[in-house]
DNA sequence: TTGAAAGCGATACCAC
DNA sequence: GTGGTATCGCTTTCAA
């Protein structure tokens, strides 16, 4: 491993101004700063960031934690997490924490023990002291919290949408299903569905659910219809488990969406790709996640901030699930 | 921040004794380390880790670098990896390369400079020397190459499989999807398929593609039907290409098996949820990942190994879009 | 069995 | 402008 020593040996000169030219900073000679940079790529040396966040108390690494990656609306926001942090040079540490405490606990100290600068979690613990030991900035995403700054879509809001998008379109017997009643968002929505259907013409009952997986989707798609044989319209707590109900009410011969309606909620990218194309209300992921990043790398820089809540608009995407959508796809 | 120092004095021991409480290694006495244990957790203290990594030149930190983690095969691999990691007490730092040598080349050398102990690699470009200035263990997932150890599913078997059963199911004109040239497994799904095609008696075309995002799918899905109309049986580069085909197939009215079969390539979690539920060549992504790790975790703790190239096996999985497919649903 | 001290690789203060 | 050196928090000889 070549260290600042070698270079300011072959350069002739100390470590002190080898650093000072590697962080543009203090007074260094023109020559100098030409004979250490020389010998900085002759060497090929890139400097070691371990000791320079030893010393200097902090690296250049965000903590990014996600109930579990594997869901499909995750990635993106990952992904736009890691897009927007790699333009201003951060890299991310990565943890799944199953929305388990314990996992989240786990995570946050091996996050500080690797001297993060900033944290973006999209938990539902925020307020249950988990986060309390970060002493630096943390940023809510697709959670929000009174505590902390936050990035998140407006769920009350998307789940009136839904409702109403079903209202409208004649819907008669509404089956709302109720995510797990631990993921705010889920619950989040499922009010804003509920506050609409309540002050409705319809009928509608409820369904609960306790997760969000592909496996268990189907089950809920099952019971559905044999409970409520009768509902010509659903509004599902996510993409996933709308999908599962889409392909559910084909098998049992119902015509979509004629004899029933579907409308999902996230709009993951497969959504479009379901046949029939799933209505649902979007979410804005990638965009949400680069929000994340930017508000925590200003409270990482320290800028002044104008909002510590963002809140992105979400929107009903009219597909083929939904009577009088649009019969064109958009992507 | 509390630091060994902290506990120390707080004990009424020195650092050096704190330490090897800490790492269980030299002599302890029995009342000195229950003293030293009382301190750390009166003081819920925890080691930095980066300094504990700079003094031995390796953390705890594993490099896992992808295409794209929004590629809906990859959180299934890196869930994988995460999890046998976790369990071995390592962490992980993500990046995206989108096939592209710079982000590669960029991150490996943040790997390298935040003294990560190994990394896993998805990369086409394990011989292009961007690899080379690692000298820590380094494991290639779902790609192969002579020089590093592997864990990889056998692709060219997987195309021989699809290849198979659409000729057994009795396919006449068979279109074979031809996924990105520079992407490894790709090419070889569709060897192994072009092999089979080969010697089968029948009439097949070759549809090449160069990338696999959901939005770009759709458009050789038209494609497809524009130039071949008369297809009978589409073997799709990966489950988004094949649910693409499905689903335009279904537009314009075809029916399925009856008139066009499809069978997908990954059997990525959305694909049970297809409609018809998609035929495909299933990988084991979540297993690869956890291979990946148990191999990396034992060429870092420098145990025998007695494979330096796991291949995993592939298998046909027959849903609905093939003829004579169960029409029981497995997930 | 325990402690003192050197060192990991960088930064930044203080002299000169 | 440039160099010497203390320092970050921890591990590991080496002595005692």
């Amino acid at each position: 491993m070549v260290t600042i020593k070698d270079v300011a040996k072959e350069a002739g000169v100390s470590v002190a101004t080898v650093s000072r030219v590697l962080n543009d900073n203090g007074y260094v000679g023109a020559d100098t700063r030409e004979k250490v940079m020389e010998a900085i790529s002759k060497l090929n040396y890139s400097p070691n960031e371990v000791a320079r966040s030893l010393y200097k108390r902090e690296s250049r690494l965000i903590g990014l934690l996600l109930p579990d990656i594997t869901n499909p609306f995750f990635p993106q926001l990952a992904r736009g997490v890691e897009d927007e942090a790699a333009r201003e040079g951060f890299r991310l540490l990565l943890g799944n924490s199953d929305e388990k405490a314990k996992k989240e606990q786990e995570y946050i100290q091996t996050f500080l023990q690797n001297n993060v600068v900033g944290v973006i979690s999209a938990t539902n613990r925020a307020d249950d002291g988990i986060y309390e030991p970060l002493s630096i900035p943390l940023v809510l995403m697709d959670r929000t919290s009174g505590a902390y700054p936050s990035v998140y879509a407006d769920g009350r809001e998307g789940g009136r949408l839904a409702a109403k998008a079903l209202v409208e379109r004649g819907a008669k017997k509404i089956t709302l299903i109720k995510g797990p009643a631990h993921v705010k968002p889920a619950m989040e929505r499922f009010q804003g569905a509920l506050e609409v259907l309540g002050a409705a013409e319809v009928d509608f009952s409820v369904l609960s659910t306790d997760s969000y997986t592909f496996d268990a989707a189907k089950g809920w798609a099952e019971e559905l219809f044999r409970v409520h044989p009768d509902t010509d319209g659903v509004i599902a707590s996510n993409d996933i488990v709308g999908i599962a109900i889409l392909h559910e009410a084909l098998r049992l011969g119902k015509r979509i969406p004629a004899d029933v309606q579907v409308v999902g909620y996230d709009d993951i990218p497969q959504s479009s790709l379901a046949y029939p194309p799933l209505s649902t209300i979007r979410q804005p992921a990638y965009d949400m996640g680069r929000e994340a990043a930017k508000l925590l790398i200003r409270l990482i820089k320290k800028q002044s901030i104008t909002e510590t809540a963002v809140e992105l608009p979400v929107a009903f995407i009219d597909r083929q699930t939904t009577r009088g959508g649009t019969h064109d796809e958009e992507s």
